[in-house]
Formats: structure tokens, sequence, C-alpha cells
DNA sequence: GTTAGCACTCTCTGAAGGCGAGTGCTAAAA
DNA sequence: TTTTAGCACTCGCCTTCAGAGAGTGCTAAC
């Protein structure tokens, strides 16, 4: 199917400005906004044309046109202009997917799906905070002739593994100089107190070994850096959805702007974090937060036997709270143990 | 604040007549449903009672009673019983809490989200599908007292490590034993393959190690047993709020119903699988799916050089084409590489 | 102290009518 | 022959209004 220029014209001015707008597309604003040197009436006549080879489509009788699905598939096929992305967005797609998740992220966010789905609400895991955790020691163990497992060790006894690439020319012994240099550079750090002049230190003193110290320190600087622990991982966030005090559109916005405020949502677990065991906020008791008609519940979790974080669930004040608080408390002790068993 | 035993019921029976149905309770409700032997009459006044002391509010004059926020900490602290959850129940979390989540699992979980932030859409990823692969050996490397690493590698280069216990008895020959037998009796098996007969024949031989065996058949099982490949990812799920086409309540029915059920939503991006790169389907061309409306973006991405699987995203046809192609693309090719990498 | 009866209040629903955006047609202009 | 201006017409949206229904508070009787 050929299409004259003019044609072209008028259906990707009406695909764009749809996708734009989302309101159907008169011939005025076409003839307004996209300067074809054409009156309205003409573009009229090429709509009609359009319409009637299925283009496009008409809500109803006095509403402007929308682009067909076989309208799109042309406009797809044959009018759009393959625009690529922008280095930075393609930087920042690569960083993001290239940084390393740890495995507590990842036991977080499994239990924010349990939550949810058991509580049929909102769920919330508050990332652990790690002001009494500090660096014990790293180990280097030769895995094959290009993999080197690196095991970071900290107090409170956590384990983080690693699985990476080294050149193959180092030796078991040259590991093993290594980790002894970078274990007695940040013995008993803190998350937050890795120093710049302590990582050159390291660097110094292992200019043979760049490469492999690159690797190093990328993970242990991940796991020292501070604001690791300030994150918030939610869940079943879809579930709110099902409960009928949302279906007021501007109730739901205001709930998930919260939601997806960090810093906001930090702010009101780590307030459960105060007494060990479980917390019930009802409604205003939930107060500096913009939201009303809201219910937290939230349980501390530990590791090791130190409460570290919070972990809970948002649903409207009309919820099961027997039910729900039950739940919340066994998913954290579970939680706790599996942290504290690794 | 006591409340005599009257009202303690009345207050229950709204709070939990409320939770059920979240319409205000009337007086005839409560007298209907809850055998309490007293007429409407009696529990207006009571609930009028209720009301001054602020435990009920009335949304407006001429409808029933909706506990407040102090009426539902009444309820919390003094009348709800603690119920516990079933043993089921809590045998369920236990088991999701410490299912082993594989490497590959953790990624795809971020890149939906990375999918999902750039492009303002639902991001799905379809689990990769190891029809190709097959197991080639595993290694087992003392790392101190009580933990060995165990890595899991299979044809397509892939491997998979894991951290585990062992009892403290067991030394580098032993492990050295074990990983021999077992690489003999699972060489070149593809997922699926694993049988019961083989299974208990690597039991047989091993039986002196029979807890060290137990932690790794464990994984490897669940690296190899068939179904794991059929899961898809979801992100970005409240994105689709943002669509003006949702605002309609039942089209947002139907969209989350779809991308809830995971055997729709396979056949849906198993469909992209068909050529290898980027597939655009418009509306109606997602057939067999019960949605209207949308439009599917996915490209097929590839470890060491195979395709093994999609990614991408779900929208609104009216969406934007060229900008949001691209972003899968991109994404999918950077996935490819850091799948391929490990 | 409890209950029946009754007037009253307030929301919800559906119908009716006005408003406005945008079209299709016709006839004139280029 | 193509383009444009003019105009009547259509149809969804919004507001208004009346009737129905649910639930209350008050009063008087039990």
């Amino acid at each position: 199917m050929r299409l004259d220029e003019r044609k072209r014209k008028i259906l990707q001015a009406i695909v764009e400005d749809y996708v734009a707008t989302a309101e159907p597309v008169g011939s005025r604003t076409v003839a307004r906004k996209y300067n074809l040197g054409i009156s309205p009436a003409t573009i009229r006549n090429e709509m009609a044309d359009l319409e009637e080879i299925g283009f496009l489509e008409q809500p109803h009788t006095s509403a402007g046109r929308i682009p067909s699905d076989f309208g799109y598939r042309y406009y797809v096929d044959e009018i759009m202009n393959k625009i690529g992305i922008s280095q930075w967005e393609e930087a920042a797609i690569r960083r993001r997917l290239q940084a390393r998740m740890d495995a507590i992220e990842l036991l977080a966010h499994q239990t924010t799906e349990i939550l949810s789905e058991v509580t049929r609400l909102a769920s919330v895991v508050m990332g652990p905070i790690w002001v009494k955790n500090s660096f014990e020691y790293i180990r280097l163990l030769p895995v094959d002739r290009e993999k080197v497992l690196l095991l970071v060790v900290t107090t409170m006894g956590l384990v983080e593994h690693f699985l990476m690439e080294a050149p193959a020319g180092v030796t078991a012994a040259d590991l093993d100089h290594i980790s002894r240099i970078i274990n007695r550079q940040l013995k008993g750090l803190r998350p937050g107190d890795l120093t710049r002049a302590t990582l050159d230190s390291i660097y110094d003193d292992l200019a043979a070994y760049r490469r492999v110290v690159d690797n190093i320190m990328d993970i242990v600087f991940a796991i020292m850096k501070e604001d690791q622990g300030r994150r918030v991982y939610l869940g079943g966030t879809l579930n709110i959805l099902e409960q009928p005090e949302f279906r007021d559109v501007n109730k739901l916005k205001d709930i998930l702007s919260l939601l997806s405020a960090e810093d906001k949502m930090w702010g009101l677990l780590a307030a459960g974090c105060e007494a060990e065991g479980l917390t019930i906020r009802i409604g205003h008791e939930n107060k500096g937060a913009g939201i009303n008609n809201c219910s937290i519940i939230t349980a501390t979790y530990q590791v090791n036997g130190e409460v570290v974080g919070t972990l809970g669930i948002i649903g409207p004040t009309r919820m099961e709270y027997a039910r729900v608080a039950s739940m919340v408390e066994y998913v954290s002790k579970v939680f706790s143990e599996v942290l504290s068993r690794r």
C-alpha cells in the first residue's frame, strides 16, 4: 500500500499527536499544530480517505480520528524515524545492568513478593542498617584458570561471595598477598568510613595487580558504601488496586506517590524500628506522611540477634489486622533466620 | 477506656463487617447478621454513644457507621483475637523464603526494573529456555572449616555458584570423590532428564556423605528441573496506571489479569522468539490473548550466541514506538552481554 | 431499659436538556 | 480539478432535577 506524501504527513501527524495527548485528533488541530499548508476542510477529506482504507477510526461520529491498529502498523513500518537513544541513556542502562546486587537485596525482594502474596496488600522491606556492622576480612580462592572466588566477611558474620574473572597469570600466592594487604587496610571499617586515602594506599601497594584489585574494590566498595542501607523494597503494589477505597483516582495517586518516595517510606519504616517486634500504626498515627486512611504493620528483623531493619505491609485502615499482623510477624521471623544462617 | 460488653460486641461487629464489605454498617445489618439479641433501635442508641466517644464515624447523616482510627485502635488493642496462621501457611512462607534463586533470576528482575524505568511502561523478561543447555560438571572447593563452594557449569558456559555449609569432617579428598561421582552420573543431561533412578544411584554411591550430597543435589536439581525456564518476570506494572487508557477500571482489570497469568504471558513472549531481534506486535496482532488496545515490543536475547529468550514491554497501542523500540533493543543487547560474560 | 413507629436527611440513579467539538456536505473560489 | 469556506447536523459530556432507598434520631409505648 502506497500513500502519497500528503496522506503520510497527515497520518504521521495524527499518530504522533494522539500518542502525545491520548485525545482523538481533529482536522483543525492537525492544520494548526502541523503546518502542512492546507486547510482543515482538505484535511477532513484526506482523513475520510484514510478512514476508508482502515488506517484511522472514529470513536463516535463527532469526535476526531484516532489511528487504528493498521494505522500504527503502517506508521511503524513506513513512516517512523528510527531514533537512536542518547549516549547518556545508553550509559545509564549499561551501568544499572552491570551494577552488583548483593544477596540481601535479592532476599529482600523475594520477601516482599511473599508478603504481598499472603496478605494481598502492598509490602515493604526496609534494607538493613549496617551501623553496627564492619569489615572483617576478605578471602580470595582460585577456582580455575580464569576465575577467582571473592568472599567478603563482616563482623555480623555475614558473608557475601562473588565469582570474578582474573588474568591467567595471577597465582595463588599473589592472591594471598593481595588479600593480606586489603585486609590490613580495611579491617574494622564501617560502611561510610572508606576514604579516598585508604583506597589510594591500597592501589599503591598493589600497583602490579591493578586489574584484579579493581574488580575486588568494586565489590568491596559496593558492600561498604554508606547509602546502600537506605533502600526500600516494594512488592505487590498492584494489590492496592483491589481495595475499593482506592477506586478514587486521587486517593490512588496519593498512595502511589508515597510508595515511590523512598525517603518518606524509609521514615515510616524506621519508625517501626524503635521497639523490637510488631508495630501497628493506624491512620493518622502515621504522622508526617501525606497519607490518610492507611495503616502500616511492621515487624523488626534481626541478623544474629541484632535488630537491623523492619518489614511489613501498607494497606487501607480497613484491613484484617489480626490475620495480617500474624503474617508479618511470621515472615519477619523466617527472614531473620534465613539472613542469620548465611 | 473501658467499654461494657455490649458496646464491645457492637464495635467488633461494625469493625469486622466494615473490613469485610467496605460499606458503612447500619443498625439493621448489625442486628440481622450478628445475633446480639437486641433490636436495631437499641443498637442505634449504642452506636450514637460510640460515635460520641470517637470510636465511630458517619460519612454522612443517613449512612451507616464506619470505625474511626480510634475505633480501630481500640479494636486492635482490646478486642481482636490474635489468630495464628495455619501450619500450611507457615510452611508455604518458609518454603518460599528458603527457595534458592539463581543468578539469572536476579538479573532478570533487575532488567525488568531498568526497562520499565526508561520506558515508563510495564516490562517483561521471559526466563531463558535451556533446551540446548545441558549439565557439564560441578566442582566443589573447600572455603573454610564449614563452608564449601559449589560451582555448576553447563554446556553454554554458564556458571552458577553457591556457598554451602558442610560438616567439618569432610576433607578435600572427599569433595573430589563426591564431585567425580556426580559428574559421571549427570554429564550431558538436559533440564528435565534427571530421573529418580539417576538420583537413587548417586545416593547409593555416596551413602557416606548423605548430608553434603543432599545440599548439592538440592541445588543441582533446582538448576536442572524442567519448568524452571517457564518463568516470566514483571516490572513496572504500576506504570500502566499513568496511561489514560487505563482510567477505565474494566480495561485495567483486563490487563492486570493478563499480566498475572504467567502461562499467557509466556505464550505472548515466546511468539517474539521466532525471529531473532526486535518484534513489534500491535493491538489485535497479539492474537489469542484477551487484550485489546495493547502493543508488545520484544527483543530476543542470547547466551553465547544462542537465542534463549525474549524481553520487552507491554503498553497501550498508543505508544512512542520509535523510542521504546530502541530502548528494548539496547537493553536486550546489554542483557545478552552480561549473561554471556559470567 | 428496650422497642416500634415515623418523619427526616442524604446519597444514588436515571432522564432531560443545553453546550461544544468536530464532522460531512455543498457550493464557490482558485 | 482541487481547495476552501460555510453551515447544518451528530453525538458525547455536563448539569439539573425528581424519585427511590437506606439509615438515622426522636418520641412514645411497652
